[in-house]
DNA sequence: CTGAAAGCGCTTACAG
DNA sequence: CTGAAAGCGCTTACAG
């Protein structure tokens, strides 16, 4: 049973020391013929620095990733991308899953600062005053992801337009009852900006007062929503703040045997791959999650390297037509 | 800017040595009124002590994950579980991903290793002859999770015996012509065991040519495939090896104008969410991925404590009926 | 019940 | 170009 073979062993059986080693590792002066024994000596026997160990160390090379849930699309493309950025550059991604806790995502936060990470990037699903406190107090860099951060580096999706694109969509296209299924307003991206977007692009075309419910990101959620909002008005349009959500549309729709679009159009945000697998294909607006991940690893180690950043960089969309909205009204519209 | 307050820091102001706040952390012996001291500045400072700076401790409270992906609902079931589990538990779960790189892989495992974790659970889409050497060498508890690890301790699906449910399903409804759309065979369980359950499955009743083909893990490997089948025979039933290949196979019979199920079946393996919105609904086999989550990781901490574990346990599964499968043909069976 | 001392695996000025 | 020494933030026998 061999020993795990720390640095010192290395040093030794290549006949150094481990200052030497230390300095082949990270990028020192270290003459050729040595640096070809301690290569020899380290596929030998498969060693790999401890990259935790590193306690003196003024860079850990590790960013910590904090995401409020693994069980998500959009967040599952988001990491995705971010691990995969920071390891081609030779970082370490630590992820943390805050499971839709708030006080487990602030300990998250704390453990990353006492781990000496290099940076961190969070994607929450609210921004609150104890994260704003503990953000102000470290001095370690922080990107916030998909949220807003006035007071510091954020990368968000552009919620307010793309709601309002598809607002407006909904209302050129005549819907005239609209219900919305959004999130709950902690979490100001999407509960709060995508929500306004919607409603100034449906007030733009003459639909006042839709009907609204708010739900968490499940699918139970959005089955939920659609029931209270079918209840309470007969409508014609159903837009839903995430595709998750779009599905529980569907599934309580199917039931009622409402016809959709003919009877209800539907409309969602994510732009997941099962969305146009959908029948009818469920229309969606795509945010770019590849994208922001990239975005917020490079942004974290221009930060780290000292270069300057944009206090606020915003994600394209794009607007994915698939057969869930009624259009045949647009061509009244048109016509009127 | 306050600098990061370190456990020497906490016992100045405790008024005691770091020895005491460590063992206060370790569940040492401490006296209530120095604890309550303690607890005071910890509770002041947010002070969080950095678990990788335990170098010298017998165990790291730390159990790596390697998944081979963290784009796929079954992992992202997986590690949640896993996740959830030991942070209850007071242990810090580390990620790593390996991006369907093998050598990636490997290295993922050294690095773990080398960081001292209490245990490793492993999600592989394949089991080399490097991986076991590896487990052999190194003296962690590791757990195989998703493939048959003979050599030591696995959690399974019951990959052959769910194929030879759906392939017995197929047949005894009467299918005559069947398209099986499989992985690759490095992927033991899936690649073979799965399959080989389907085919005797199919054997039993009479179906002996089934159409082969072989993708990834993608819903443009299964439109791939699905296409090939269709062009090398008319098939009246389309296997899938997992539930994201038959959202390729769905998308291609639709664009083809072939009917599910009434010109051609479709089942496929994961039971997602997604898959009960489709039109028809998929008829598919559920595997407890929470359950697997659940058992690698209480396997692994019953390893750590020396209590005996089995050597292989294997997680349910579920069959859920949808209607992409056409059922008349089985009165007809019946009958005949 | 608590402290002093040695040490975990690494990094980093500082000599030479 | 490389080594000796001090130190990072912790833990752990061992005294007392």
């Amino acid at each position: 049973m061999p020993k795990k073979i720390t640095m010192a062993d290395v040093a030794e059986m290549a006949g150094v020391t481990k200052s030497t080693v230390s300095r082949f590792f990270n990028g020192g002066y270290v003459k050729k013929s040595t640096r070809d024994k301690i290569q020899k000596v380290i596929e030998q026997y498969n060693y790999v620095p401890n990259t935790f160990a590193r306690l003196k160390a003024k860079e850990s090379s590790v960013i910590g990733v904090v995401v409020p849930t693994l069980n998500s699309k959009v967040t599952s493309r988001v990491i995705t991308s971010i691990d995969r950025y920071l390891r081609e550059r030779g970082y370490t991604t630590l992820i943390k899953n805050s499971d839709h806790d708030i006080d487990l995502e602030l300990q998250n936060i704390q453990k990353l600062i006492h781990l000496n990470v290099d940076g961190i990037l969070i994607s929450s699903i609210a921004m609150t005053k104890d994260h704003k406190k503990i953000f102000e107090e470290t001095q370690i860099p922080v990107v916030v992801l998909a949220q807003d951060y006035e007071e510091g580096i954020s990368i968000i999706d552009d919620d307010y337009n793309a709601g309002k694109y598809v607002g407006e969509y909904i209302g050129k296209t005549g819907h005239k009852k609209v219900g919305y299924i959004g999130v709950y307003e902690t979490d100001v991206a999407v509960g709060l900006h995508r929500k306004d977007g919607v409603l100034d692009g449906l007030k733009a075309y003459g639909i006042v007062e839709p009907v609204l419910a708010k739900s968490d990101y499940s699918f139970i959620g959005g089955q939920k929503c659609t029931r209270e909002i079918l209840e309470e008005e007969k409508v014609d349009a159903i837009i839903c703040a995430t595709d998750r959500l779009a599905f529980g549309a569907y599934k309580v729709l199917q039931e009622k045997g409402l016809r959709i679009p003919e009877d209800v159009s539907v409309v969602g945000f994510g732009g997941y791959d099962e969305s146009s697998l959908l029948t009818p294909e469920l229309t969606t607006l795509k945010f770019d999650s590849y994208g922001m991940g990239y975005l917020g690893a490079e942004t974290i180690l221009k930060m780290l390297k000292g270069e300057p950043v944009s206090k606020k960089q915003i994600v394209e969309y794009e607007f994915i037509q698939g057969n869930s909205v009624k259009l045949e009204d647009l061509k009244d519209y048109n016509k009127g």
